[in-house]
This record gives C-alpha cells, structure tokens and sequence, in this order.
DNA sequence: CACTGGAATGTAACCGGTTACATTTGTAAT
DNA sequence: ATTACAAATGTAACCGGTTACATTCCAGTG
C-alpha cells in the first residue's frame, strides 16, 4: 500500500485505487460523471495524501491558465490598491486568478514581465498607461493574449483602453484654479519622460494655461518621483521663492499630501496663503487639515471594467472595446478665492 | 516555408530550420553548445516569429519553476510596499520572479492562494504573520515548498520567521510614553483576532502597563481595520471622551496618522495635549507636522532576508533558518513629556 | 434472446518543451 | 590509413495532467 511515491501523481493515485488515470482526473475535475462509490474511494485517497494537482500540466493540456496578469508601475502609491482589489474581486467571481506584477516604472522592467507573462500563457494582460514599444503591443497580439491600458489612453484606434482622460480632469483642476482667479499656479507631477498619465496632465496643464493666456513658467512646474519626501521638498522650493504661485496643481495625491505638509512646516495657511488641488482623491486627503480638493479617479469602476473586459475577452473571445469613464472634481477646504490685493480686500 | 502554424512552437521551428527539436532547444537554453551557424540560422527564425516558448512546458521537464509567491495581507498600505520590493530586487538579481499574491485579511483567500501556489509548484512561499491553519504549514511541507514567516514570529520552532520582535518593539514603545510621565496610554491597533501582529503589539501593551501597574481600560483601547477614515474617527472618539488619554500609541502608522488628523481637525495640539506614537516608520510620518515618533520596522532588511532564504532554498537546498531583525524607536515632534494637570489651555 | 443505448471506466494520444543517450561528423595523432 | 576523441546534432523518453474515443457492462425493450 505504502509504496514510497517520489511524488504523488494521478497516476499513482490510480494505481492506488485500483482505476484508471482518466477516473481519478475526472473525480477532480467532473466528479458528476464517475460513480459515488468510486468517487468516495479517489477522494479518500487524494484527502490522505494531500494531493494538489500540478497546475502546469492541468492547464497545458486544457489550454486554459485561467490567469489574468495585471502590471501596475508601483506598489507604494496605494491608488493602484484599490484598481487591483476591484480587478481581483471581479475575476475571483470569475474563476480566473490575478498575477500581480510591479514594472517600478521601467520600461526594462515592464518588457520583462510582459515575456514572463506569455511565457506562462495567461489569458489576459491589464496594462497601466498606454506608453510603450509598439514590439511589446505587436507580441501580444501575435499571441493572441487580450490587453488592455488602464489609466491613460492610446491615441492609437489598436491599442483598447479603459480609462479616464488624464487631459480633461487635469484641464479641469488647472481651470477651476484660474476661475477661482489664480493667475500664478505651480505644477507638481510625475516625470513625464517615463510617466505617461504626468506627460499629459502636464500637457493639459500648460494648454489650458495658453487658452487663458497665462505665460508658462518653467520654474513653478517641477516633475519629481511619487515619494512624499521628495515631493515635499519640491514643494517648497516653490513655496518659497522669491514669487511664489498662488495655488499649486499637483497631478497626484503623495504630491499633494507633500505640498500640504511642506505648508505646515514652513507655516504657510492652505488655501488662505495658497491653494492646492491633488489628482486621485486618496482616502487620506479628506482626513487631512484643510481636506484637500482632488480629481476623483475611478479607479474602482476601471477596475471591474478592465477585468470585465478582460473576462469576456478570455472567455467569449468578444475583442476589448475602449471605454472612457469619468472623473470628478471634488472641491474641498484646500482651495479659496485668491485673496484680493491688499487695497481693496478690508471692508 | 510559410505553412501557417497555428502555434508556433519549437518542433516547427525545428522542422522550418531542418533541423531537430533539441537543437532548437540548445540555442535557446545553451547557445554555447550549438555550431555559431545552425545557432544564427535559428535565432533568426525566432526573432522573425517573435517566438516565446511556453513556460509552462520548459518547467514542466526541468523541475524549475524559478518562481517564489508572496502573500501580504493587504495592498493598501505602503510599508508592505518596501519589503516587496525589496524580495523583487533580491530574486530578481538570482532569477526568480515573484509572484504577488493579496490576501485581503481573510484566512480562507490565503488558503486559496497557497493552494494555487503550490499547484504553480513554486519554489519558496513567503508569508506574512504566522497564525494561520498548521495544515497549510503541513501541506507546504509535504510538498517539500520551502516557505519562510515573516512580520512575526511563530512560538512553533517548526515554522521558520524571518521578522522583528513585535512584542518587544511594542513594549518599548509603551515605556517610553510611561517613561515620559504618562499613566493615561491609549492604544489603538489593528483587528488582533485576525492580525498576529496586531495581538502581540497588544499582548506587550498590556504586559507593560501590568509591570508598571497602570489598570488596563478597554475604553481607551480601539482595534480598527487598517483604513485611515476609520482610524481618525476612532482616534477621535478616544480623543473627546470625558477622560481622555495623555498618550496614544498606534501599533500602526495609518492609524497614527489617523490620530495625528483628528487632532488636528479638533484643535488638539500634538505633543502639548496628547502625545503620539505610530509603528512601521512610513516615509509620510517624517513630514507631517509634528513629525511623529515611530517605531521603525526593517522592511527592507527583512524582505532581503526572506529572499535570501528562499534563494538559498531553492537553489542549495538549504533549510530555513529563522533570524530575528531588530527595530528603532525613533523619537520626533508628536511626544514630549506629560504637562502638568491644568495645562489643557482654553484659550 | 438479441438488440439498443446509456453509464462507467479504460486506453492512449497529446500538450510543448528538456535532456539523457545515441549517432554522425570532423580533426588530429599515431 | 587507422584510431581516438571531441564537437554537433538527432532520437525519443519523459514531465503530469486532460480528454477523445473505445470498451465494458447492464437495464430496458421488442
């Protein structure tokens, strides 16, 4: 009986059992169609020996891995938190896995994991930001893995996108600052070298400027990495120059949070002294003194559209369709009037 | 030459090349042990069909999955960030990859995923806390998967940790705000029936205030979900009761920060009316204002260690040794030494 | 009793690589 | 020329499941 196994396979089991290897796959895979008695016998024996099928040569015959893989660019900013969980939900509803994967926004990284990815054959790829060689595009088509961008959108028609549009909810923050009658208003964002979803805010940022013929100034716009320490030191290099901006868009919620505290230490009154808008509406900015205003980012309803789409994709072969869905504008204590000159303001 | 493959896989490559499967195969796992010709001859037929063999089939024969699964308990806060990617950067550097996997605080998602894992046949399971079903630990074992605990310590010397002392760390924190003239502690830490380290930062509170006979009261105690909202409503209802405490020490800086906004939103000054004490020394908690104290947890180290272990046991076979790393209080702006009686000011 | 059809089970091909071992080819030494 | 050996390549078994198809068995029917 105790015939030492090497390891425990089906055919083992089999040998066990008295059955046949196709009996002992399909009381793990189909138990309906073998008999109770038989069943009962196998699945006493797969319990005692805590058999756990080998996944690579189930899913190699059957042809489907059942895994979705998901690269976000880091793990640290806790908005891709909340997008991953809602994928996660949505395909473990669905029987497929999720494989997460951290590019830590290299492009090396991130051409890596995508090999990874076919190598293991997964079913699907959800993709944060749209910018990348065309080869990594073309080699998943080739291989017919259905992708989609996330967070930002491709201007081309062939590369499927569930996003939000960076440009419009940047306008948008940059505009209310003018409307509020802001005419200085810094920039805080991501590297736009290597940081798509920052290249156009930033973009958004400088048309909306020229739109209301407000000169660009390099000097108030600093691109720094998403670290809070970082950021917080960028801040108030603006804050503290010789002409400081009179509001600040940062095009992300760490930036924001560290312009904020960098206008706590230097004791500088938010929004009476400056007014700051964020980008993603992290749970933390509303518990914060002053609460800050921020772009909301839908980042749970994209969620479980890219892993519906990535479901119906792996599933019902239908193609992914692009798909816009909205942000919105949430006003909160961090943002003020400009403060009228002097002269006119002590009625 | 051009005989529409439905799946381009080494055997056609082989037979478009003349040539024979395991040639294929060499050039692409030994380069060196084929002719310079034949090699080039077939790397160009790869290239030109953008060929990635199926990892599933290459580990399947080779017994190498090269794969080593981590489980954390939440994507959302960032100190896990660190320590991931910090096992990134050490496996990557002896190839492995890792696989990220999320538990979501829930005991039955972390068996799913530790079964998938092992079903992936990975080779080296990294886990975070150590209570947890010990047939989970038995079916690793029996599946020979090395596995190492990490964030705390497990009481059982069968089950290898690669952690700091929660309890210690914990304790010392405690004393110091003893230490510093206060008898009113209040504590506020994560859902200790679900969270190991949660309970044994709790445990060493409790054993601390004992040795220095200070009465425990549960109603200066919260046990909150990692989420910042609830954690500052939490802080704030400790912070307006009748009899407040002079001191807060938050097993968890999410929940500091927590404290640290409610505070601030109601007026009440850090360190002058209540002190603060956070645990895991997030990047954030050195910008805020006041800078809060901390007890810093080596993430970095520790996710180097666990790698280093998984390495060590997949590649040399060698068995888990557990190993402890040691934490800093370090003190900032959000503690100083209890005021005397009547200095709670009105004004 | 022969026949039909469905349920239960078995046989073996197959998925796509890897690699031990066998074979062929080429080169140098005797 | 013969032998010896290394380099290059080929053959085929193997990894551990899944499943199409074949087979066996039995109840029900005419």
């Amino acid at each position: 009986m105790k015939d030492a196994p090497k390891s425990v396979t089906i055919r083992w089991l089999a040998q066990q059992a008295g059955v046949s290897v196709a009996t002992v796959s399909r009381t793990l895979r189909h138990p309906d169609t073998v008999a109770p008695q038989t069943r009962e016998k196998i699945l006493k024996l797969v319990n005692r020996h805590q058999f756990v099928p080998d996944g690579r040569a189930a899913t190699f015959s059957s042809k489907r891995t059942g895994v979705v893989g998901l690269i976000v660019p880091t793990i640290s900013n806790s908005i891709y938190a909340e997008f991953t969980e809602a994928i996660q939900s949505r395909l473990q509803a669905a029987d497929l896995s999720l494989l997460i994967a951290n590019a830590n926004y290299s492009a090396g990284t991130e051409r890596d994991i995508i090999r990874k990815l076919i190598e293991s054959r997964v079913e699907g790829v959800i993709l944060t930001g749209y910018k990348r060689d065309a080869a990594l595009y073309d080699l998943l088509r080739h291989y017919r893995i259905p992708f989609v961008v996330t967070w930002s959108t491709s201007p081309k028609a062939s590369v499927p996108a569930i996003s939000f549009d960076n440009r419009a909810a940047a306008a948008e923050a940059t505009e209310m600052l003018i409307k509020l009658g802001h005419q200085r208003i810094g920039l805080i964002c991501g590297i736009a070298s290597i940081n798509d979803r920052a290249a156009q805010r930033l973009e958004a940022y400088r048309s909306v400027l020229a739109r209301y013929k407000i000169p660009f100034d390099p000097e108030i716009v600093s691109e720094q990495p998403f670290e809070i320490e970082v950021s917080s030191e960028a801040a108030s290099r603006l804050i503290t120059m010789k002409n400081p901006p009179t509001a600040l868009f940062c095009a992300n919620d760490i930036q924001a949070l560290g312009a904020l505290f960098a206008c706590q230490r230097l004791k500088i009154r938010v929004p009476n002294d400056i007014s700051i808008i964020g980008f993603d509406d992290l749970p933390i900015v509303r518990v914060v003194s002053p609460p800050l205003s921020s772009v909301h980012v839908p980042a749970k309803r994209m969620g479980h559209a890219a892993a519906d789409a990535m479901i119906d994709a792996a599933r019902k072969n239908i193609p992914v369709k692009s798909q816009i869905v909205g942000t919105e504008l949430i006003m909160r204590g961090s943002t003020m009037p400009i403060a009228p000159p002097r002269s006119r303001s002590k009625s």
